[in-house]
DNA sequence: ACAACTTTGTGGACATAGTCAACAAAAGTC
DNA sequence: GACTTTTGTTGACTATGTCCACAAAGTTGT
């Protein structure tokens, strides 16, 4: 028992990320996309276009939330949305040439920022915790 | 580089503890401290009594909202505070009774829901992964 | 073919959390 | 003893999260 320590862990860790970023968010987030934003760019970014719903799993919000901030997206012209042929119902969503060079700047200031963390942490052990990671979030859906 | 993915990975990771443990608050916050509250709470049974500036900083909030989450804790006598006899600015935060109770609760409460998550991780690597995470977080201040 | 679900996305209302700047009191520094 | 720093509080404002109801398209069962 006790492993409650991996939620305050990882809690702690999430945070020295954001405080980390947001400290120089001025240098790279030009396009004032925020916290919430940029996940959503790299998602979509790691993800290729696809509806909102498969969006929203995949981050973990709220759908009427996600609806928001996509829009906050679509008019700065970083996504761009279009029915599906295939299901009338489904938004499919995708990055903009606008929105793909935003997310250039922030996976490098994400990396940057990660890095900077991670300095004392060897290279094989951070591939672990990737792989780790990726193992319990497939493996566990809530759903 | 491209170890923006650890960060994507991070967040989604909270945030599935975040859901699993909601969707079944009501059966172990009674106290009603939600999650703020309950980071707080555990955060606070890790390093026993401690200024506010000390908790502020382990948990990497504003202090500001720190202030008023205490209060708050405080007002459904979870908490006490005083003040500190060799520094007259400093408050001291402890667990009262009734907030060690509840930690109990948290703390199993988060224990199930991270070994649901972790289900598909071995033991050995789940003490692999806190021990990079606590490294990485110790040895990176952010101040 | 049509009534009864389900899925997908949107909107509104409200609650919680985060950010920023100003401030008072105590402690430390010259 | 004036100057600076640290600690905690408050106010105002913004951003996120949560819930609930709804419309439109798709699916199922008979």
């Amino acid at each position: 028992m006790k492993n409650t320590d991996l939620a305050l862990l990882i809690d702690r860790f999430m945070r020295r990320i954001h405080f980390g970023l947001q400290s120089k968010s001025h240098t790279f987030d030009t396009a004032n996309v925020g916290p919430g934003g940029g996940i959503v760019l790299l998602t979509l970014s790691d993800m290729g276009t696809t509806g909102l719903q498969d969006l929203t799993r995949r981050v973990a919000r709220d759908k009427s939330q996600m609806t928001r901030t996509v829009r906050s997206l679509e008019t700065k012209g970083l996504i761009a949305r279009r029915a599906s042929p295939h299901d009338a119902r489904v938004t499919l969503i995708s990055l903009t040439q606008d929105g793909e060079a935003v997310v250039k700047a922030l996976q490098s200031a994400v990396a940057d920022t990660i890095s900077e963390i991670l300095a004392p942490i060897s290279s094989e052990e951070e591939d672990a915790l990737k792989s780790v990671l990726e193992r319990a979030l497939i493996y566990s859906n809530p759903d």
